[in-house]
DNA sequence: TTTTTTTGTAATAGAATTGTAATATTATAT
DNA sequence: ATATAATATTACAATTCTATTACAAAAAAA
C-alpha cells in the first residue's frame, strides 16, 4: 500500500453543473484534486494537457459526445476512464461502442458507490504499475527507511530506534518518515507543513514545533539534546545522519 | 471460407447486459465471434452445444454460480475459461477447489487487460495442442496460516486462538484471514471493504469496525485491549505479530 | 413459510490525537 | 551582558477517529 503523498487527480466531466458540484465536493473531501470540464471538447484538451489520474465522464455532453472524447482519449493516453449513463436502455446503446472505457455506473448513483468505484479503479492501476515495474526492476518498494539508529516501516506504520519498537501517532510518523526520506537535509517548517499536513492547510506554523517535540519525546534519549531529529535555528529541522 | 476455421469462438457468461455488451464489442472488434449468456444454466447448455474456443465466466450469476458452472462445463469439455472475480476469497475458492480454471481476472478490469488475457489463454491452448500441460495459475493452496496465538484453516473454515477452537461466521472468517495472510501489515478499511466484500459492494466503511468488533469478542481475552487484531488509528487495523 | 442467525446501519459514547496559545528557555548578535 | 528573535515546553481545548450498543434488514436454516 503505497502512501497517498502524491495526490491524484481526476477530471469530471458533465454538463450539469449541480453534478459537478456534488461529485467536487466528495471527491475534493476525499482527498483528491478536481478538475473539472462541462462539454466534449474542452474535455480531451484538459486530459490531454493535465493528465489526469482518473476520468469521470458523462455520455451526454454538449460539443462531442461522451463516447467519441472516451475514443479519443484513450487513443493517445492510458487513464482509466469511468462512465456515467442515464437510463438502461441507454446504456446498451452507449457501452456496447468500441470505448475502451474501464469501468460504468448508471445514474442516478450513490456517491458512496461512485467513491468506492474511483478508488477501486485507481488501485486497480496502481497493482498494474506495480506488477510490470517489478518484471523490470526486482524490490521496488521503498517501504523501509533506515537512518543511523532509526528504522521505519511504512507498511507496518512501525518505527524502531535501536531495536525498539516505538509507538508513533500516524501524524508523528509522517512528519519522520518526510526527514528520514533526506536524511541531512534540513526542512523548513513550511515545507513541512505542505508536505504533510497538506497544501490547503492553514494552521499555526508552531504546530511542527509541538509535533517535533512529542516525536523527541519518543525517539530521543534525552530530549534537551537531540541526537536524531535535529534543529537547524532559523531553518527548520533534519536527521541527523553524520554518525 | 478456409479462414472461418479460425475465427474463435468466446461465450460471455454474465448477467449484467451491459458489461456483456463491452465485451461483445470489444472482443467482435478483435475478430472473435462472440456468444453470450446471463445465467449459470444456460451458460452450461450453450457451453456444450455450441463448442467455443474459450468461456469468460462471472462468479455472481442467477441460477447457477460461476463455480458450479465451470466444474460442469470442464467436466465435459476441454475449454479455457476466465473467470471474473469481484473480491479476493473468489480467488481463493478459484484456486483452492479444483475447478479447473484458466485464469481469472479481478473487476474492475481494464477491456484492453482483459483482451489481453484472452488472447493469452487461446495462444496458450494453440501451444498446448502437443501435450504440455498448462503452466496455470499456481496452486498455492495456503490453506493453513499461523500468526502467534492464531491458527486459520481455510480448508475447514476453522479458527484457533491458543489451541481453543472459536466458531466465527464467514464474514468474520474472512476478514481475520485477509489480515492474516499480511501479518504486520496495517489494512485500511477501505481496502478490507474491497478485498473482502467485494469492490461491487458500497456499504457503510463502519461495518468494517463491526465485524472486528465482533472478532475481537470472540478471539481477545478482553476486548478493550487487543493483543491479536488491533487497531493503527487513521490508518486501520493489522494482526500484531511483533511477539 | 417461520424461525434463527448473520450482517449492516445508525446513533452515541468514549478515547486518542492534534492544534492553539501562553509562557519559558535558549541561542545569537550587538 | 543584554536585547531580541527563535525554539521548546506545557496545558488545555477542539477535533477527529474508534468502540460500543441496539436495532433493523437480510440471509440461512428449519
Amino acid at each position: 500500500m503505497e502512501e497517498d503523498k502524491d495526490i491524484k487527480t481526476i477530471l469530471i466531466v458533465d454538463d450539469e453543473e449541480p453534478i459537478r458540484n456534488i461529485l467536487i465536493h466528495n471527491l475534493g473531501k476525499e482527498g483528491y484534486n478536481v478538475i473539472e470540464a462541462s462539454d466534449g471538447l474542452s474535455a480531451v484538451d484538459i486530459a490531454l494537457e493535465k493528465k489526469p489520474d482518473l476520468i469521470l465522464l458523462d455520455i451526454m455532453l454538449p460539443k462531442l459526445d461522451g463516447l467519441s472524447v472516451c475514443k479519443r482519449i484513450k487513443n493517445s493516453m492510458n487513464v482509466p476512464i469511468l462512465m456515467l449513463t442515464a437510463k438502461d436502455g441507454e446504456i446498451d446503446k452507449i457501452l456496447g461502442l468500441e470505448l475502451g472505457a474501464d469501468d460504468y455506473i448508471t445514474k442516478p448513483f450513490s456517491v458512496r458507490e461512485l467513491v468506492a468505484r474511483v478508488k477501486a479503479n485507481l488501485r486497480k492501476v496502481e497493482v498494474n504499475i506495480n506488477a510490470m515495474e517489478s518484471e523490470k526492476v526486482e524490490e521496488k518498494k521503498d517501504t523501509k527507511i533506515v537512518v543511523g539508529d532509526l528504522e521505519l516501516d511504512s507498511e507496518k506504520f512501525e518505527v524502531k530506534v535501536r531495536g525498539e519498537i516505538i509507538d508513533l501517532t500516524l501524524r508523528e510518523f509522517e512528519v519522520l518518515k518526510f526527514l528520514a526520506t533526506q536524511p541531512g537535509q534540513v526542512v523548513t517548517r513550511e515545507t513541512l507543513l505542505e508536505k504533510v499536513w497538506g497544501y490547503e492547510y492553514y494552521g499555526d506554523i508552531r504546530t511542527v514545533d509541538v509535533t517535533v517535540r512529542r516525536i523527541r519525546e519518543k525517539i530521543e534519549k534525552d530530549t534537551s539534546t537531540p541526537q536524531i531529529l535535529v534543529t537547524k535555528r532559523g531553518v527548520g529541522y533534519y536527521i541527523d545522519d553524520s554518525k
